[in-house]
DNA sequence: ACAAAAGTGTTGCGGGTACACCCATGC
DNA sequence: GCATGGGTGTACCCGCAACACTTTTGT
């Protein structure tokens, strides 16, 4: 009974939510999108596997990272047991490995891409695992820089939520809550007008 | 690799919060407490293998029954993969087994039992997720029986959550939100005064 | 008659949502 | 001077929490 595991890594890129595909290089569906996964190394506990696959391919790790559920007869994979895995990354902080032979990239979450084995299913259940966890938790500090505007994240929000929120009612929810604090530094370069830095206050996850 | 399931059945029982533990039989931790589980049947999946535990242990299939985590190096046990499930009850329609091998018996949660191998941290994972999928779900329709009291729900929920409810403010949440309907019908036996019996509006489970 | 449990309404507060205008800067 | 995006305050609504007394029945 062999046990894999697989990450769904999440960015936001251009205002949509991405995922990391590679293109599987061997059979089965040799060609094909697919998660980045694969089986544990002898000793290897899955959080560590996890890891190690997500800094792998982004290059990153101390980001937001998840056991999400475990799957069985995940189409015609070699592994049994699927354990999957989220990630949430600052795509600013990523370095994808694109000249190796398994192509990691970014695809939109919307329209879905085509994927190998049922890996469709897992990012949807991710997905919506996601969208709750914003609610009720701080994790889009995985999502952004250490200094952001708060237009800046309202839209990662917006692109997660698929649907557009009002700007007062967001400041007074992340600043008047505590998530964020202003730092008192200004974003300069190309902007209109100066706009204020923030900060989180935790870059921990926790439920507010 | 090999992987178990484990299932954590809770149940309410004189006004307190239950798990199911058997007796082990065999090494390791003969004679000690444990959660029911075992490994997966040749070609079995995880969702049959939980839900055939459950029915050994209890007699009863059509209830609520969800995954729970998947945790490794769990104990000092065989598997090196452990796929937990949790189970909600009604006492009143469970047939232990108890003059099995095992003597599975009931538990209260507090204070904690002394369990083998790591279970105390399943069952405390458990008890958390049961507490918040109170709060937005219709989970307790299987705690329940048929037909019972709003007394009797509430108590429910009160042993799960730990804290007094007020009577008012309960009865109309769940009556004026739709969650259960009165049936007409009222308990006679032993009453102080005859009480309204009340069905849920839906048996499935159901995020409110 | 008394103990035990069922049943029933109102008020206040807080969080969430809807909504429109002015200002500073870059071009 | 104009287009772009940043920043700000108020009013309403609804869900939630707090709160006390009366009624029926069994003993």
């Amino acid at each position: 009974m062999a046990v894999a595991v697989v990450v769904v890594i999440f960015t936001v890129r251009q205002d949509r939510l991405n995922v990391l595909l590679i293109e599987r290089a061997a059979e089965p569906c040799k060609g094909e999108w697919a998660l980045p996964g694969g089986l544990l190394l002898p000793g290897e506990t899955l959080d560590a596997a996890a890891r190690r696959k997500l800094e792998d391919e982004t290059g990153v790790s101390d980001v937001f990272l998840e056991q999400l559920y475990t799957f069985d007869r995940l189409g015609e994979g070699r592994a049994e047991v699927v354990v999957s895995y989220f990630a949430l990354v600052d795509i600013g902080r990523t370095r994808l490995r694109s000249e190796s032979e398994w192509r990691p990239a970014w695809h939109p979450v919307r329209p879905a891409p085509p994927t190998a084995f049922d890996n469709g299913r897992v990012i949807r259940y991710a997905e919506e695992r996601l969208r709750n966890k914003l609610e009720y938790t701080n994790v889009v500090y995985s999502l952004l820089p250490e200094r952001f505007t708060l237009t800046r994240m309202q839209q990662t929000y917006e692109a997660i939520l698929g649907e557009r929120l009002d700007k007062r009612n967001f400041r007074r929810r992340v600043v008047g809550l505590g998530i964020v604090r202003p730092t008192g530094r200004f974003e300069k370069q190309g902007a209109h007008r100066p706009a204020m830095l923030y900060e989180f206050t935790s870059r921990e996850p926790m439920v507010l």
